[in-house]
DNA sequence: AAACCGGGGGA
DNA sequence: TCCCCAGGTTT
């Protein structure tokens, strides 16, 4: 333990660090749902899910016996859509296992559905002021520059180096001030492209700083290329009513519902076959369908969206739903879908 | 250990 | 364009 660095970070925190609405409360509930939220996500884009989520359900026992499909409607543009889903399972288990209340331990915490070490921690100490350092992004990164870090911080090597580091830099007696602050200053000073070494409380004293090699840490491994893929899309309608499928396959957006598809493996700028349920009625194909480009963390998708009008909308089969346009709202899509939705006016 | 899983924003 | 974000699960 170093008290003398943790004091110093905390003094810096307590001065400049922001108020957001998860740091004013100790309810473990409000704290794990800001931090399932937050995983991967900026705060600025997270904030108004977490208002949303908090609106709908204040107690976990409302999240629990919400429906998935609310719940995945309620994320739908969130993205890594399996948060969503481990949060309801999560709330079932936390009811079923802990009596509604989450455990104020880290193994517990790290049994539940979605929290891995670094929600665990950050439950254990910003809840329950356990001394488990938090070990996210700004935390690799501030390390990383400040001890001149040469092992990579996507290696399983490297997360357990940079753990017992951080475990050692902890004041265990300021758990949550210390953790909070150690994310905070990687966040608001030590950031990833120009960083205000300047303003920074321990550049005087930070590998990287002396050594001029600021943007050389931190040291990360490969970085898989994207993949390409080619999407048809069919909003088959009598103007009335079209059909929709929920996604079930081990892919990209389990759970969230989309447009009849046909996927292929090369761009092509003509429809191919169309979906059965618009072979009926002398269907009318749109002349040029809508093109969009999507782009993914891995993936890069390329969709036609073809407008297909028929006379009626037949009684759907094949593990479609036929649903009113006016009720597409209800339902939780992919945001490339939803981007259609809005240009096409539903 | 490596692959997979979204979407947005900043430089 | 590329990088990165309050990471976790699956293979």
């Amino acid at each position: 333990m170093d008290q003398e660095f943790s004091k110093n970070l905390r003094q810096w925190y307590r001065k400049n660090g922001r108020k957001l609405p998860w740091r004013s409360t100790k309810e473990a509930y409000k704290i794990w749902l800001s931090e399932i939220i937050l995983q991967q996500t900026r705060v600025n884009q997270g904030l108004p899910y977490y208002e949303k989520f908090l609106e709908n359900f204040p107690f976990i026992e409302q999240l629990a016996s919400a429906s998935e499909d609310q719940i995945l409607r309620l994320w739908q543009g969130l993205g890594y859509y399996s948060r969503a889903r481990n949060l309801h399972a999560a709330a079932k288990q936390v009811l079923r296992d802990f009596n509604g209340e989450f455990p104020p331990d880290f193994e517990k915490l790290r049994s539940i559905k979605g929290i891995g070490d670094y929600t665990a921690s950050a439950i254990a100490s910003f809840a329950f002021d356990l001394p488990h350092p938090v070990v996210d992004g700004n935390v690799y990164r501030f390390l990383s520059r400040f001890f001149g870090m040469d092992i990579p911080i996507d290696s399983s090597q490297g997360k357990k180096a940079f753990n017992e580091l951080a475990l050692e830099l902890m004041d265990a007696q300021h758990a949550a001030e210390h953790n909070q602050a150690m994310m905070e200053i990687g966040s608001l000073v030590c950031k990833p492209i120009s960083p205000n070494c300047d303003e920074c409380p321990f550049s005087m004293a930070c590998h990287a700083y002396l050594y001029n090699k600021v943007s050389d840490y931190p040291v990360k491994g490969k970085k898989q290329p994207s993949k390409k893929r080619y999407f048809h899309y069919f909003l088959v309608t009598d103007g009335i009513s079209t059909y929709i499928k929920r996604r079930n396959e081990k892919d990209i957006w389990q759970g969230l519902f989309e447009l009849p598809l046909v996927e292929l493996f090369e761009l092509s700028d003509f429809p191919p076959a169309l979906p059965e349920m618009a072979k009926i009625h002398q269907p009318t194909v749109s002349k040029q369908p809508i093109k969009r480009k999507h782009i993914l963390s891995h993936q890069e998708l390329h969709a036609c969206f073809w407008k297909v009008n028929i006379v009626k909308c037949l009684p759907p089969k094949d593990g479609f739903l036929r649903v009113k346009l006016s009720d597409l709202s209800t339902f939780g899509f992919p945001q490339l879908i939803v981007n259609y939705f809005e240009q096409e006016g539903l």
